[in-house]
DNA sequence: CTGAAAGCGCTTACAG
DNA sequence: CTGAAAGCGCTTACAG
């Protein structure tokens, strides 16, 4: 293992700037409290020098590492790029770094990645929507500032930010039921993720509330186009298409849409599709989607906020349960007006 | 500011089991040659107390910082995800964490981000597709180990991984030129961006290397899907539409897309469209994109294990410029056959 | 093999 | 105000 040349330590800058290493410390942390001319001189012979301060030795010290952890279930998609901007944001706000790791289907390696920030983080931000996760998540949240997004058992006791999935997808449910439609379909989200148990029952329970007379066709599903293309295949085997389909994301509703088109399906005419997220995407797809907005890149950043919080005044003892509010957005897809705010420039 | 508890340092383990710290570390870190019972009543104590090593004094003594930071242009789309998926495996299957950063559109936020990881990452993954870039991240290389992915200038003595942007746009106009489109037009990706150029020679060049009569339009564009929106706006004010379009990449493709379709303007008979990047979601839309595919995460990967092996010799004075092959997929939106991989589950 | 000790680079009481 | 010194938690020559 060959090593970097040493490099530049506050060491150096205070014998050149002729200076103790405390007053350079002093200086360049902003408490010192001498003449301006000799700040001066240190602040000049470091960054003449090219010096930057070791963050580990500085964590060792401090007791603070200055990053946050961030675990995703899995790093795809534009729903987990947004979120990621959003706690990025958050973080440089706050001088703080993201240490980031993704792709944790299972408990176990959501604990070795937990293990592997452990000494270098200050806090964890983590999102792992599948059930089995919660006990490694609490153990950690004893330790450690934790701020969990979405996807948790109703009765968790851990600090976090929920997306309002229930009534999202009841919006979902009422709005079709509202515009007629009788025979329905819903691709579901992966087994034990409670983000996606919860978009079902929401749904299931606006159909429940109605008289009307109506059908539904339920469809496995895993949160991936494929699963939203699959479905469609399904249903068209059948002898009568219900007239719209329901997908607990956006990612399966284009999945969707692409099969009906292939199929030569005509969305809305033949079949409304409805989505969930509302990622960035959604607005320009063919016909656009009609899909539940959810406000990722602000749930990130929330979280990451609320997490520094908690960092901070070491209160990571304090639980909470934020849910952010979601809002049906109607576009195409389901025979609503195109979104005129597309002309007006909005990404 | 609150300090969390004091937690478990090697001294308390070392203590817990009867031996010196540096016993404890031996055994800890494999070096141990002593009895097998001592080792594992050292490890018993280890787990029993909850030991974790410090990261930053490790860091401090190994001179190995054991992350990898990540700098990228902006943290969106698709792209991203899929570029970062890979460079965590890479990292991952080394050992090794991920500091990301994002958003820097302005060489000044890049200097800003490189300056605070240094001291706590061994190297860097840049992304940094604008020219005004290169300098700082030539003063970046001279000190550590550096990769950049894509978009660097011609004659860059950068260690560098890039794309095929030339060779896949040459295909895309030879592909459109060979099925007889005559009239065409081209969106443009960001100025003074390296790929964005590069996609724009290659396409140019390979309609000057025919003797067909042909029509250029070119139109402005950012890589954001609203850009091809605008795109498709613009021409259908023009008394005569051009029959193929090329997008420098897929979401501006993807704006296009959507533009056509809400002007009743069929795909691929009336027009047909070309994107660049081939994101996972490609293959999904309706109709499915023809595009020039990228291996994104392998892209990741592979510079990613560069990076490693540069960090782990210290061999970082090693300029190279390794080229990613592309290739052109045909789909459904320049007129080919549906792209039948997808009934075969492929994700 | 094993332990006492030095030292990585930094910050911060503690004296002066 | 300012500097010498202690010490954060760890690894690794260096003796024994």
């Amino acid at each position: 293992m060959a090593h970097p040349p040493r490099s530049i330590t506050l060491h150096d800058v205070a014998r050149d700037a002729g200076v103790s290493v405390a007053s350079a410390s002093r200086v360049l942390t902003g408490r010192f409290r001498g003449e301006a001319a000799v700040a001066e001189r240190v602040r000049v012979s470091a960054s003449r020098l090219g010096y930057v301060p070791h963050g580990g030795a500085r964590a060792l010290i401090t007791r603070r590492a200055g990053a946050i952890g961030v675990l995703l279930p899995d790093i795809f998609g534009e729903f987990f790029s947004e979120l990621l901007r959003g706690a990025d944001a958050a973080a440089r706000a706050a001088g703080c770094q993201l240490l980031v790791a993704g792709a944790h289907s299972r408990p176990d390696e959501l604990v070795a990645a937990i293990g592997a920030m452990r000494g270098r983080v200050d806090g964890y931000l983590v999102m792992a929507p599948h059930n089995g996760a919660q006990p490694a998540i609490a153990q950690l949240a004893a330790q450690m500032p934790v701020v969990v997004i979405g996807g948790t058992a109703q009765r968790s006791v851990l600090p976090s930010l929920v997306v309002d999935n229930r009534g999202g997808a009841r919006a979902v449910g009422e709005h079709l039921l509202t515009r007629g439609y009788q025979t329905l379909a819903f691709v579901g989200g992966p087994a034990g993720n409670a983000d996606a148990s919860a978009r079902r029952a929401g749904f299931l329970h606006a159909l429940r509330d109605t008289s009307q007379a109506r059908s539904l066709i339920e469809l496995p599903g895993d949160f991936h186009q494929q699963a939203g293309w699959d479905a469609i295949r399904q249903l068209v085997r059948r002898p009568k298409l219900p007239r719209a389909l329901f997908a607990a994301n956006d990612a399966m509703a284009i999945g969707a849409l692409s099969a009906l088109h292939e199929a030569g399906i005509r969305v809305p005419d033949d079949m409304a599709v409805v989505g969930f997220d509302d990622i960035p995407m959604a607005r320009f797809l063919a016909p656009s989607l009609t899909t539940v907005h959810v406000p990722i890149a602000t749930l990130g950043e929330r979280a990451m906020m609320r997490l520094l919080e908690g960092v901070r005044h070491g209160t990571h003892e304090t639980v909470f349960r934020e849910v952010v509010p979601t809002s049906l957005v109607h576009r195409a897809s389901t025979g609503a007006h195109v979104d005129s705010s597309l002309s007006r420039g909005v990404a």
